[in-house]
DNA sequence: TCCTCCGTTCAGAACGTACTGAACGTAGCG
DNA sequence: CGCTACGTTCAGTACGTTCTGAACGGAGGA
């Protein structure tokens, strides 16, 4: 692993583990991560697996699930015949929309099944409904412009912070961080 | 399997594939498939497992899953010792709950790596805030009211349908259903 | 044309992990 | 006291999946 420093292994490292635990694999989390952090940011599939002390052969697989996710894009780098890549910004609002469209078959189970059990049986058509609801609740929740209230948000952030983040940092985040709580877990 | 219809069985058979796709396990939505559809609404272990064809290992040790999860709760049979399970109502909101709380690793990268990384990589940086501004964007958005939205079109909707629901039934939802496409998909 | 430097592909190894069957502990009931 | 009916636990198996190393193909450059 030359090329990078303990920082961004540690980082990349946490990365790793993050995809892995929301579902993804470990090599996704660590791709995504060093190119979230890596200087310049386009980064050819060599210098990856140099920087992160991995087989070529992971990054070229991973590399173009990740850009065929949307979270990652090639780019031409000027005399190079090299792939190189860098993060594509949205990712992470990409990453939600493609969790969102992942219910299709939990709406779609909840549809046959009302299609099939009759009104004998009232109860099991009321917790059908709620799972229905569920569904399309999500879907409108994220439909109605959750992509547009985050690009907006993106927005006046940055703006904010062009203010404050020349002046000395320290690490004072939102309440949120500290009442996140490790909560017991369905599936993931 | 016996003691389950064809419809029965082909419902908990597409909730355990649904679940096995978020990244649960089989048995999980087998389980909670049946649990949504069976009649009564509480079920003991070896009810499930004689109906689902499994063996109560599985739905021992699952169903104690689900329940720490929130989504099933124990209850009470007048004059049963047997352990008597059913479905939480709330438990899909659970599951939304649950997702947004494993975020927070995610979370801490971001914070470390913005700690960690001086002002000498200004393209790096900005890269970590948008990453920090995407997870503090979901933490409000989930923790402003979404649980409140979802009990009130929950309210709303059961109103709605309660006027309906008798009358000749016909497969026809909202337009969200048609427009669900099959996207490409970065961790789950 | 040969050589070098890329990225890609494929078979295989290493690793988890979900699920089962059998043994066990326990509580009522005759 | 056995006996039955129930849930729990544990070792083992079967399975999928991630990642690697080696072989491969292709595009310049000398």
């Amino acid at each position: 692993m030359s090329g990078s420093s303990a920082v961004e292994r540690e980082f990349a490292g946490r990365m790793a583990l993050f995809f892995e635990y929301l579902g993804g694999t470990r090599m996704m989390g660590l791709i995504y991560g060093w190119l979230t952090i890596c200087d310049p940011e386009h980064q050819s599939i060599t210098e990856m697996a140099t920087a992160l002390g991995v087989s070529k052969a992971s990054i070229s697989t991973v590399v173009r699930q990740l850009e065929q996710a949307q979270m990652v894009e090639r780019v031409p780098v000027a005399g190079s015949r090299q792939h190189h890549y860098q993060l594509r910004s949205g990712g992470w609002a990409q990453i939600l929309r493609a969790r969102v469209a992942r219910l299709g078959p939990g709406a779609d189970a909840a549809d046959y099944a009302l299609a099939h059990i009759g009104p004998d049986k009232p109860s099991a058509r009321e917790r059908l409904h709620e799972m229905q609801d569920f569904f399309v609740f999500v879907e409108t929740e994220y439909g109605d412009g959750l992509a547009h209230r985050w690009e907006e948000y993106r927005k006046r952030t940055r703006d904010e912070r062009a203010a404050v983040d020349r002046a000395p940092r320290g690490r004072m985040r939102s309440t949120a961080a500290a009442a996140r709580k490790t909560d017991s877990d369905p599936p993931r």
